[in-house]
DNA sequence: CCAATATCGTACACATGTGTACGATATTCT
DNA sequence: AGAATATCGTACACATGTGTACGATATTGG
């Protein structure tokens, strides 16, 4: 299924290959694996009960311990209330607790549970395994090199967006 | 914001980085990159006044008018009832239509009304000077080789995905 | 021809994310 | 101190995606 879309790009493949075909060849490609990576992460956290988000948040805290909701939504670019979503799912499975700060009472701090340290080990091996399973046939050169030209276009589309943020300001 | 996971990677790099760490960045260098398309293009879909799923779906239907809602489906990665959405409000927006199959009753074909058409034109503009914005900077030889090794990453990840879900049957 | 099966689209429940509004607190400025 | 502001977390509404169940049709096997 997740290959239909490739019909386009191997379409445009027929002629050789121009540099706006690779360009176009390489938006697919991106697209097609941030999905796969998506589905392959949510089967293998299925066992341990917790859902991509949910993971994202443990592993965070896991390094951080009793950050405010808003610190935690900033540092993982969610929104008070996605987080608050996400937190209040955790609290319920029991993998996090919330405690009012003493000094701010509008702030309330998250902390990993027990069991939720638990998780987060758990999630630690397995997303090592998958990440060598991933990169499975790929050289170190070919990986550097991609995760360079990732980092130029990652850049690029950083300032689209402040741009797009900035430019009507100004 | 965005960059703020960038510490971890700006962390294990302190140390020489090893081929290890530079598969980890690519990890977050995938993650960034699919996260800040889809913010850039949100942002420049919203003047159309449809979002990106929608996007997608009539896009699809520009080469594929009057197709059955579960062949969309399954061309599109959905399930019948995320795109069954997505059609509905399409239809509320009148840049698609449903019509009864005379053959088959139990399908409904989905077809592109004027408008739908016109705003899938001026998508494909926009799309195309997105592109070249995001790859600015980045060598054709840059291009392909990236998108070749992504392409190398996407086969590993459609082995996994089909692996979890055969290796159970056998 | 009729009963068992499969397929099509929809209904419902849930997770996740977005934006806006709001009450509870803090902070700051006069 | 007291009023204007800013910040924190939550409530509500909506878009999107997932999985399960179900009614309406078709298709197939006897």
């Amino acid at each position: 299924m997740i290959e239909s879309i490739e019909y386009l790009t191997r379409a445009l493949a027929t002629r050789e290959a121009s540099e706006e075909d690779w360009a176009i060849r390489l938006g697919f490609q991106i697209h097609d694996v941030s999905r796969l990576r998506r589905i392959v992460y949510d089967t293998t956290l299925k066992p341990l009960g917790v859902t991509r988000s949910q993971a994202w948040v443990i592993a965070y805290l896991s390094r951080k311990d009793g950050m405010p909701q808003s610190d935690l939504a900033n540092q993982l670019d969610l929104g008070k209330v996605a987080l608050g979503g996400l937190v209040e799912r955790l609290e319920a499975t029991g993998l996090v607790e919330r405690r009012a700060d003493a000094e701010d009472r509008r702030i309330k701090r998250i902390f990993l549970t027990g069991s939720g340290r638990k998780i987060v080990a758990r999630m630690r091996r397995i997303a090592t395994a998958t990440n060598v399973e991933i990169l499975h046939g790929l050289s170190a050169k070919e990986v550097k090199s991609a995760a360079q030209t990732l980092r130029t276009i990652k850049a690029n589309l950083l300032k689209m967006v402040n741009g797009d943020l900035e430019d009507p300001a100004a």
